[in-house]
DNA sequence: ATGAAAGCGCTAACAA
DNA sequence: TTGTTAGCGCTTTCAT
């Protein structure tokens, strides 16, 4: 290219990278490269620069409607940034994640995002991330040098749950929830007890899940198998497994929330397409997303600041599966004249 | 590493890719190498091998279910081989798409995956082919050099599902197609038409819609506004717009498959958590992406083979959403002693 | 069988 | 301001 236009390589690079130069030459290089196409060799920018670019997303599998809308809104963040994404699902099992890592370091990306198998720091990357790999942990507090968090306010929003179903009049609380070393999934199920006990309930029974539709399916079941059930209301650790306790009630001729209310968490998109529609707590994968971003960035351009912790807000969603049985709220009643 | 060891790089580099050498050499190498936790880099090789071991992926959207699920198979079928995926959303935008293929030429991936927006091939794209730039197009023809296509049976899949609602008695068949430009989904839309002709049957309706979930929606109020309509089944062309047609009815009160049945195409694995569970055309995306990779990897090994298409089965799947409106197929009733 | 050296395409230090 | 040169980490002739 710098042939065609008659100058040297480095007068080239300058031109391009907008550094200044004559406006003679500047015009000759211009037209060489619009003429020849011309676009820089990244992968020879990145040996060169030490940095690729690039931002690996660690996920168990962008076929789950929850992490193939938090891939979205990562991947858009990163694009208007001129990054690029490259994508790898752990399927939840610890020798396919180790691969993954494996292949994101080998392609050396500049940093990493993941929601991790394990609660803890997978070792293989404890080294990697000593030797200032950046990573953002979603949900999971990986603890470790160089690790910064990104988590919903998963005690705030359940807590918004709870006080919801207490208000509409449900008092028999039941729990999908999830087994333990999951950070957020363990905040998710403290609160709700918490929540039950500071109305003076106690929860009508937890069952642990492991984030599946089928595992919220098999809970539902336990939990309204029989006449004898008392459990007025579900509370699932996510919209998936809220979605298949749905699917049960459906199949066994249940109403929902006629004879039992549903509540997931997340506020997937495909939870406002099922019916009846979910009510659920809202994290927004864009605000994840941008606040993660933002931290690998940051951390990339200073591998040694402090690990950081950021919790984003959540916004309960009432949908049609936990309307009072009553038909309308027991508490909280409107005034008329408000003002 | 080399000097760990206390021999040449080249010597270094024979070892690990499995080079004779002498054992007390080997040895001495990979020791070095285990000690120091030593990778090769990916982008050292890639500069110089011309070849990146990645491929990119252009769709519009991860958090589509539908290309989430495409997504993990391709993703899935790569990291078996080796390749890593740069993953991109072209939000269904002509000047994203333009950004991404930037982008990943930029990365120099060594072969691209794509559902495009267009029908025909972006014209960025053209010169890029033409010097050898092996791509897989899936559901759209992309006539071009270079350019190989993987599609679903769209012809047999409608045709079975056609046949089934005749079998089950439906009679007024209205369908939610695509528009122009589609490759896939005009071959959907036409084989409707056909395979009811061939039942000496005649569409009760078409409106085109544009794949989501809201274009389904408002397709399915158009059919079923008033008392008067005759539609008693709708055909979508995938499965996002017969969820929202779904909905549709599940909000207006209208009972399906008792008032309406309803089949779309794709089989996502929400298509069967919705209630009723969708009746579908199966396309495989496990089949879609081994053939897709399959392509994708000959093609770059030689660039100068002519443009294949491959073509995979659909299968039919029945569930309640289409169930007969009497309770009972009225046509191919089993026998009751078969053999 | 091993080591030395060139070169992939780029950028940054140095020279002119 | 521009050109020359070295070197990022690797693979691959070419000598030894």
């Amino acid at each position: 290219m710098a042939l065609l236009a008659g100058v040297s390589v480095s007068t080239a690079s300058r031109v391009l990278r907008g550094i200044a130069v004559e406006p003679a030459m500047d015009n000759r290089v211009r037209d060489a490269a619009e003429k020849l196409g011309y676009k820089p060799n990244g992968l020879a920018q990145a040996l060169r620069a030490g940095r690729s670019n690039t931002f690996g997303l660690l996920i168990p599998d962008v076929s789950n409607p929850w992490f193939g809308e938090l891939a979205s809104a990562i991947e858009d963040a990163c694009r208007l940034r001129g990054i690029g994404i490259v994508l790898c699902n752990s399927g939840n099992r610890a020798d396919q994640e180790e691969g993954c890592l494996d292949l994101l370091w080998k392609q050396h990306v500049d940093g990493l995002f993941m929601v991790s198998v394990r609660g803890q720091i997978p070792s293989s990357l404890a080294h990697r991330t000593r030797s200032h790999w950046p990573v953002v942990a979603f949900d999971r507090a990986l603890a470790g040098p160089g690790v910064d968090v990104v988590m919903a306010d998963n005690i705030g929003g359940m807590r918004q749950l709870v006080d919801h179903l207490v208000a509409q009049g449900y008092r028999s609380i039941a729990q999908i929830a999830s087994g333990a070393g999951l950070e957020a999934g363990v905040d998710r199920r403290i609160e709700v007890d918490r929540a039950l006990q500071s109305h003076g309930l106690r929860s009508a029974g937890t069952v642990i899940g492991d984030f599946t539709f089928e595992s919220g399916y098999a809970a539902a079941a336990h939990f309204l198998t029989g006449d004898h059930s008392t459990v007025d209301a579900i509370i699932a650790a996510n919209d998936l497994m809220a979605v298949g306790a749905l699917q049960y009630c459906s199949n066994s001729g249940i109403r929902v929330p006629h004879d039992v209310a549903v509540a997931g968490f997340d506020d997937m998109a495909l939870s406002s397409w099922v019916s009846p529609a979910l009510t659920t707590v809202r994290q927004d994968p864009t605000l994840l997303a941008a606040e993660a971003v933002e931290l690998l960035v940051s951390r990339m351009n200073q591998p040694e600041t402090a690990p950081r912790t950021r919790v984003i807000d959540c916004a309960l969603q009432v949908r049609a599966s936990t309307l009072s049985p009553s038909g309308a709220p027991i508490s909280h009643t409107p005034t008329l004249h408000p003002e």
